[in-house]
DNA sequence: TCTGGGGTCCTAGGACCC
DNA sequence: TCTGGGGTCCTAGGACCC
């Protein structure tokens, strides 16, 4: 028998989340049953649709799309802010609780995950059985509502489960391919994004199944190496396996400012809380990092970025804060900003580095500095220890949203 | 567009080396 | 060298994902 793989998708992760928690918490509404999304707040210019009730979509808004917009669309629209603790514990309960009952499983993003029912002992091997058993211990125990698809390979069983929501089943075998996907738009084929998706249409293809019947080798003229796996991908193709995730391959934090940053010295002390952030996330992985970059975005959303990579790895906060500082005044030419960013990669493990840390011209002392200041920052609170240059800055001395400590997903499985 | 933040992967061009 | 070609490394930017 073929493989069966299961891909379980939470139904608008963040609001259902919500939704959940406040019934729990003795509210009597449904955030899930009214138009209601899940937003950035809008007066620090973080002001985007996160996540939208079935009842939001129905009036046309959309993930991304600034709520402003969202609000035009539709008046009475509810908007409550996010809340990444909450979604970091939901996530885990669901996943635990999918462990137990399918223990091959890949983790793929904070409310997405395939598994591979092969693992199973053949007495469980009635997979709609299993997977009705799944989704609806989901919903009793945990409150929250998810889509699973099923096939034989991950990317039809990712396909299936966007068909119709929410608390659905559905199945996408290759004898379905050409029945259930083939009349679905380019854009909704996994690894078709707005780019794609234009220029495919400029050519006349419109459909999911106008990628699959076209010459493989036009598709890889036009777009490299991803044309060939899009017509791959709507052709059903994929023999990518149920894995573990990979190691980090880089960490970066980055800010959207509530004003706009006109000045190096106010540019210098964001770039400081940056990498506090990033760097102490950095030691907790016990990692170090040769190429370190500083990205920008300007008031009009022009961005741009400078990296270097340097010969001795380190993960020393003030040996990264001068580097980031270097590279952002060698780029920035006086521009307003409304966005900095910082990003460390090239990553190894720190283990076996002492030599080459050594020569690396950052002291044993700056080392035992960013120690003690994690340890107390983990212990008391991230802002039990802060920077008196931010004092009255106006800024925060940490920046950066980090959302748990949920592994990210790759653009490929 | 009143347009976030965290990632991964790919490509192109220039520098440098043989 | 007003020289060719191929490989590797580095940097910048773009596309995609959730």
């Amino acid at each position: 028998m073929s493989k069966i793989i299961f891909h379980i998708d939470v139904n608008s992760a963040f609001l259902s989340w919500e939704a959940a928690y406040r019934l729990q918490h003795g509210d009597a509404q449904d955030l899930r049953a009214i138009p209601c999304v899940i937003g950035g707040d809008s007066a620090s210019r973080r002001g985007i649709v996160l996540a939208k009730s079935i009842p939001a979509k129905a009036f046309g808004i959309k993930t991304g799309e600034s709520l402003f917009a969202a609000t035009k669309k539709c008046p009475m629209l509810k908007v409550a802010p996010p809340n990444y603790d909450l979604y970091t514990k939901a996530s885990k309960a669901m996943f635990d609780m999918i462990e137990t009952c399918i223990p091959s499983l890949q983790i793929y993003s904070i409310d997405e995950c395939f598994a591979d029912l092969s693992t199973l002992p053949e007495i469980e091997k009635n997979f709609m059985e299993v997977a009705i058993n799944l989704k609806n211990r989901i919903r009793t125990k945990l409150g929250f509502t998810v889509n699973i698809g099923i096939s034989q390979n991950k990317l039809l069983a990712k396909m299936a489960s966007d068909f119709k929501k929410p608390d659905r089943i559905h199945t996408l075998f290759p004898e379905e391919i050409e029945e259930k996907m083939w009349p679905l738009d380019a854009g909704d084929l996994f690894m078709a994004g707005r780019a794609t998706t234009q220029k495919l249409n400029r050519m006349g293809i419109m459909t999911i199944g106008d990628i699959a019947k076209t010459d493989k080798d036009i598709l890889r003229g036009y777009f490299k190496k991803h044309g060939e796996t899009i017509w791959r991908y709507a052709n059903g193709l994929d023999i990518s396996e149920i894995d573990k995730p990979s190691a980090i391959k880089g960490i970066g934090n980055s800010t959207t400012l509530p004003f706009d940053v006109t000045d190096r010295e106010t540019a210098h002390r964001v770039l400081l809380s940056l990498c506090e952030k990033t760097c102490m996330r950095l030691r907790q992985e016990k990692k170090m990092g040769r190429v370190f970059s500083v990205s920008m975005k300007t008031s009009d959303f022009f961005s741009y970025s400078h990296q270097q990579k340097i010969f001795h790895p380190t993960d020393s906060t003030n040996g990264i804060y001068a580097l980031a500082k270097k590279l952002f005044d060698q780029s920035w030419q006086g521009e307003p900003l409304r966005l900095l960013g910082i990003r460390i990669s090239d990553l190894c493990s720190c283990e076996n580095l002492q030599l080459s840390f050594f020569d690396s011209g950052f002291s044993d002392k700056e080392r035992r500095l960013d120690e003690a200041v994690d340890q107390i920052r983990e212990k008391h609170g991230l802002y039990s220890i802060t920077r008196s240059s931010f004092l009255e800055s106006g800024l925060k001395p940490i920046a950066g949203g980090v959302h748990g400590d949920y592994k990210m997903v790759s653009s490929k499985f």
